[in-house]
DNA sequence: GTTGAGCGTT
């Protein structure tokens, strides 16, 4: 289990995933926190219903849940102590000093918010309000609707619902708040209008120009319409912090997982085995892409073109320790006669021959398969 | 049955 934490100083308002403890008392350890965060002292969230912050509670260097459970979708943020005011250099005549001291460990120029404190950092240019997109709006929402919702988290100085030249809404709109901490209470996070739950992004045209949104994200195919992406996000979790998962609904055996950092992408395209299942990651690619002459031709984990017989036989096989050790061995690509003798040599028998298996395998049996193998996965490894 | 819904007439 994670928490996710964000540093409301710094500018690239990301989340991070923080482990909880395994030691069963629930707490979050400091020390793992300030890993992450140099200087941490403590964190902080939004109490919904006050919309005031309250604090974690802190002992022994390890933090505890006022309420006993950390809410997975809270973003908790972090809290620097006060510098002790020995720190806190004295203006010199004539000169231009920095405001706020730097903490001690002298990493952020920026200023930190203090616990409890509510001051206002639409000054600094990081810390700055941007307009958020509202997606999922019923189109019989109005504005005041949209309004009521997110003032609860500060006051909004922008709210405004698109709508086409007949006045009908186009089921999004944008919001903007006065302070960024109110910013960071809502983004990324579930909220409801009207019955309908609505989510608030940072839109595209504020985070394209950098680098594109697929350029931290993976198409993730061949999955058990099982999986959730909770599955996913603690599969992928491993190789770095996740921004965002996506599975469509109804499944269609394809999701995107989205990471913080680019640079792990491409460390992850090939085949992976999730719970059981043989999927492939590769590049997602961008969205809305019109197909056109001259494309560079498709990746390359995508021209070797995995063979579904050998898939259908590979699941087929199931959970058997041959099989994870088969596949780093072959990937998907072996030819049956392969697949057959190497299961052969640690005894493992199926029901029926691989042949026959697929011999009369319609394109429904592999997802068959897929599920089943799935199933014994997570009776036995769950 | 292998690529995400929708991204702003300021």
């Amino acid at each position: 289990m994670f928490i996710r934490v964000a540093d409301d100083s710094k500018s690239n308002n990301e989340i991070v995933e923080i482990p909880i403890d395994g030691d069963m008392d629930g707490s979050v350890s400091l020390s793992t926190l300030a890993a992450q965060f140099q200087g941490v002292s403590a964190l902080k969230y939004r109490n919904t219903e006050t919309s005031v912050w309250r604090g974690v509670r802190v002992a022994d260097g390890k933090l505890y849940h006022p309420d006993g459970v950390w809410d997975p979708d809270t973003v908790y943020v972090t809290v620097y102590s006060k510098p002790v005011s020995s720190d806190i250099k004295r203006k010199g005549v004539g000169e231009q000093q920095e405001e706020y001291p730097i903490t001690s460990l002298g990493q952020s120029k920026s200023q930190r918010l203090e616990y409890g404190e509510e001051t206002s950092t639409e000054n600094e240019p990081d810390h700055r309000c941007v307009d958020l997109i509202v997606l999922g709006i019923s189109y019989r929402s109005l504005e005041a609707d949209v309004k009521k919702c997110f003032e609860v988290f500060g006051e909004l100085v922008f709210c405004e619902i698109k709508r086409d030249a007949n006045g009908q809404s186009r089921g999004f709109g944008f919001i903007r708040f006065k302070n960024y901490e109110s910013q960071l209470a809502v983004i990324n996070k579930r909220h409801f209008i009207d019955g309908r739950h609505v989510d608030v992004k940072i839109p595209d045209s504020k985070t394209s120009a950098h680098e594109p949104e697929y350029a931290r994200k993976v198409f993730v195919a061949r999955l058990p319409d099982s999986i959730t992406p909770d599955d996913l996000r603690q599969y992928f979790s491993k190789y770095g912090p996740i921004k965002d998962v996506y599975v469509p609904k109804p499944a269609r055996s394809f999701a995107f997982v989205t990471f913080h950092d680019s640079n792990i992408v491409r460390t992850l395209f090939g085949t992976h085995m999730i719970h059981g299942c043989s999927v492939t990651v590769g590049p997602a690619e961008p969205k809305n892409k019109l197909p056109a002459i001259g494309d560079y031709p498709t990746s390359t984990y995508k021209r070797a073109k995995p063979d579904h017989s050998s898939l259908r036989t590979l699941t087929a096989y199931s959970t058997s320790p041959a099989h994870s050790h088969y596949h780093q061995q072959y990937g998907q690509t072996a030819n049956t006669d392969m697949m057959q003798r190497f299961f052969q040599q640690y005894g493992t028998t199926t029901n029926g021959s691989a042949k026959a298996q697929f011999s009369n395998a319609q394109q429904s049996y592999w997802s068959n398969a897929h599920e089943e193998a799935s199933a014994i996965w997570q009776q036995h490894y769950r």
